[in-house]
DNA sequence: CAACCCCTAACTAACGATTGGTAGGTGTCT
DNA sequence: AGACACCTACCAATCGTTAGTTAGGGGTTG
């Protein structure tokens, strides 16, 4: 597997745990999805907990920079709030997985501590820009921008797993017009 | 344990579910809290799937019992809904747990059928019954009840999600509050 | 009344599979 | 030579599940 095995176990990982969760992480079937054998993935990662950790970690690290280069790109925070949804419907699309940090919410009291900590900064990083964008909007008044970021974060979560339990995007595009409608997302 | 052996265990599945979901689910941790060895499960229970679709069963059907006293002691719709996201605060407030629905809802990919199809009823019956207390309430539009009814449901599900991983029941009250001054639910 | 039979509700003991993890060896490239 | 990447071969624990057994209560029958 050469020098860049690091990055395939993560990137193998994560696709897994977003459809399995971190219980759901096998060093066997992690193996042999990449191609090498279970123990020499502990030439790479420690342990479970190490493996998990990296992957949440990457994880949001990845998500920081899209939503970044998002901003960047548009220069427009209304349409970055129309395009925010956007990267949890993708996570359906690639089939039907969720976000990895709904799904480590879930599993929560199972986790190791490292590992719940790199989950709930992917919430702190979406709702950090969410309040960053709004306030660039002006959708809302700057001393309600956190409060109505969490909000959108946690309810544009719930649609996610909503849709995910149907097995159905269309849910998912609806219920997010249903924010719109109703105000929590700015139409 | 005597006749009542099969609630107990019902019960007992139910909470830790609720804590660690169906994956967590381990026939000798459910006998050793009942207070029976773990084959003895296999007396009332023909499988896990089997449990796994009795317990989530039990659970819509409770819900759905709750939810229509709450409007008929009550007899006012909009304190129903000023009422609703308490059902799902009380699992918070029962060590930090979560509807069993959402967990599932994760879990979806290694669910039995049987157990999946227990699952999404509980979403149905949330849904079916926000969407009559909000037409009752005037709240919205006839045409609009049932999707407004998926959107409360979904978006309460996310706060629960969020404050879960936060162990945190005050942020969940504030992603309600979030939601009322949104718009979402009614203020 | 007593013998018989079946049912319920539990038990002990083990099955094969899978889990995360460890020890130590092998080949390859610099 | 030595570091790196990977290997084989194991380990103890846990998983859902099965087989076979036991204790006791209820009903039917001689």
């Amino acid at each position: 597997m050469g020098t860049n095995a690091k990055e395939t176990i993560l990137a193998a990982a994560r696709k897994t745990a977003q459809a399995h969760g971190y219980g759901g992480l096998s060093y066997r079937d992690l193996a042999a999805e990449v191609g090498i054998k279970a123990a020499s993935i502990y030439h790479h990662f420690a342990s479970k907990a190490d493996l998990g950790a990296a992957v949440a970690r990457r994880y949001w690290e990845d998500i920081a920079v899209e939503l970044e280069a998002m901003l960047e790109t548009t220069g427009d925070p209304k349409e970055c709030l129309r395009l925010y949804p956007g990267t949890f419907r993708r996570s359906l699309e690639d089939g039907n997985r969720l976000c990895l940090c709904s799904f480590m919410s879930a599993e929560f009291a199972n986790l190791p501590e490292a590992v719940q900590r790199e989950a709930q900064r992917f919430a702190d990083v979406n709702v950090a820009w969410l309040a960053k964008v709004l306030v660039m909007a002006k959708a809302v008044k700057p001393g309600d921008a956190e409060a109505r970021a969490r909000a959108i974060f946690a309810a544009v979560s719930g649609a996610q797993l909503y849709a995910r339990s149907r097995s159905d995007i269309s849910q998912f595009d609806a219920l997010i017009e249903g924010y719109r409608t109703s105000g929590l997302l700015p139409a």
